[in-house]
DNA sequence: GCGACAG
DNA sequence: ATCTTGTCGC
């Protein structure tokens, strides 16, 4: 894991996210233009799942299908990935977003919706440091009336500059990229049935 | 030993 | 995350 900026550009950024339809699992895995957030790329894939939900563990649930869509939609075709899910806000410093982030070698940010581990410095509102030992893991977020979304790296990105990306994709609460690869999933399984 | 616990 | 329609509120 590198804990430091290691990107250039930031043109294209990729968000992914998992729907389940008994045991398969459904990944959906959208690029978004920087600048307009217009969605320039997407793919759907399916496996099965092959592994149960417990909580600090989620990267062995959901790696499977993610790296299935990552092959699919070729790691060249982003900058930046967006997760569902914990970076190094994680008891071990190695939440889903740091897995793959070491696994394709390129810069990753985690976006959760709830709080894993560590605390926050203050209010959330509008914004709070997640701290543990004394170390900065990342952000909480609050806009408007919606609940807090929880951002921090994954690989080669800082704490800050994980805000700063995430920040300008959001429209309400959660990070577009982010937001368009769930719904898609989604619209994926109900279709299937 | 008890409680908390991403998706 | 999932089961599951309408409904309240920004
Ligand atoms: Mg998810």
């Amino acid at each position: 894991m590198i804990l430091k900026d290691e990107y250039d550009t930031v043109e294209r950024v990729a968000g992914a996210d998992v729907a389940y339809i008994k045991d398969r699992a459904v990944c959906a895995l959208v690029v978004l233009d920087f600048a307009s957030l217009n969605v320039v790329k997407e793919v759907v894939v399916e496996t099965k799942v092959t592994f149960p939900y417990i909580p600090t563990f989620l990267a062995f649930r959901e790696i499977k299908p993610i790296a299935k869509a990552l092959k699919k939609i070729g790691k060249k075709s982003f900058d930046i990935l967006l997760i569902d899910g914990h970076g190094i806000a994680h008891p071990r410093r190695l939440g889903i977003a740091s897995h793959i982030g070491v696994l394709i070698k390129k810069p990753t940010i985690g976006v959760a919706k709830k709080l894993l581990y560590g605390k926050l410095k203050k209010d959330p509102n509008p914004i709070s440091e997640i701290i543990s030992d004394n170390e900065i893991l990342g952000y909480a977020l609050k806009r408007k009336n919606y609940n807090p979304i929880y951002i921090s790296p994954g690989n080669m990105i800082t704490p800050k500059s994980a805000l700063s990306i995430v920040k300008r994709t959001i429209k309400n609460k959660l990070p577009e990229p982010i937001k368009i690869a769930h719904n898609l999933a989604n619209l994926h399984k109900r279709k299937c049935r």
